[in-house]
DNA sequence: AAATTTTTGAAACAATCATTTCAGAATTTG
DNA sequence: CAAATTCTGAAATGATTGTTTCAAAAATTT
């Protein structure tokens, strides 16, 4: 008996993703948001909420459309090994060729001690990451294609912790080579 | 012929430095700061000036304290492979047993990006971590205490890395024995 | 097409932000 | 001790914060 909604939602909030992803939580303002979302601060409110909640679909936003895009990365290498390098590989690209890095480490950083739903986000994102290369990992181990065989979670977490390391590198020296040339003795680390 | 300043200029920046740490930058209110640093905003602003050279001031102590305590740590080590895993082990204690993460990543993330003079100070402190270590790894290198023979720089970039890494993932999952075993199986991996 | 219900836009909201003002207290020097 | 000068405290500043209000516009259903 009444209207619909105008403005597509999902639009506004990887509108929003962006805004926050620049500036932080605590440094972006509503009228950052309902300026780049091209929205009222009412409809706003009226239908996502207050800027706590759009900041939680912003970053759900950000993880789902990760986890989506590893899942269809690796879906058809046949080598376990060579699935790893590649996901390493493709970390590498991004860390070294996007404007902003990791709105979940920065937001890890920023909020994530503080804020208990935001901490949930992240942790989920983390296991799903930790999931998938761990599956990777015990499979390579299997096949022999991986020089260490006593502990595959430590062997993941290790290979996680690169991750976060080479964006801080980057935000500081934006010097490319250096983290190519640590993820390239990272692989050969792990390789036969 | 006038009266001197009242309060404890050093003390006051480390008490900043402290709500800093735990707000983050856009965090913090001046109401904050004037609490915690026990002062007036005139006084403030008469000596120390605004929010933002007050921060300037408030990383700067951090990373010195920070540069003066590596120092002494290692000057009576004999062996530069020994050194380094005292140096590792220092940084999984920290991590593992102070509340907040480091001020210098934490800043990296929020504000250094979009701010010259954060950056500098950030990239100084970078700096001096490279040059202690890649001293140590030069030497350890000579002393045949090191497995790899090729490429100091990138090995040095290589231990550094794991550093953020392992506060993103305290932050996350409050696990001390994770963070210790991927420590110990980088000091295995360096070790001859 | 009319009635109904919801969204929208612009303005207003109180609260809080960083910063400034200035009179008076405090301290140093002659 | 007195004069000179600077620091301090409380209040006020205007701008900006996140959020709400409400009349008018829009769209759906009967």
């Amino acid at each position: 008996m009444a209207r619909n909604v105008e403005f597509d939602e999902q639009l506004a909030i990887s509108k929003a993703m962006d805004v926050f992803w620049k500036k932080g939580y605590n440094g972006t303002t509503m009228r950052d948001l309902t300026e780049a979302m091209g929205i009222n601060s009412s409809s706003l409110y009226n239908t996502i909420g207050d800027k706590h909640q759009l900041f939680i679909r912003a970053i759900k936003h950000y993880t789902e459309s990760r986890m989506d895009a590893a899942k269809k990365q690796l879906q058809q290498i046949t080598s376990p090994l060579k699935a790893i390098e590649k996901y390493i590989n493709a970390s590498v690209y991004t860390i070294t060729n996007e404007p902003n890095s990791c709105l979940a480490i920065k937001t890890t950083f920023e909020v994530a001690t503080g804020d208990a739903e935001v901490q949930k986000i992240i942790r989920a994102d983390s296991e799903f990451t930790y999931q998938l290369l761990i599956g990777l990992v015990k499979k390579a181990i299997e096949k022999k294609e991986i020089k260490v065989s006593q502990d595959a979670e430590m062997l993941t977490d290790y290979i996680i912790n690169h991750f976060t390391g080479w964006h801080e590198s980057f935000i500081i020296h934006r010097d490319k080579t250096r983290i190519k040339k640590t993820a390239q003795f990272l692989i050969e680390q792990l390789s036969l």
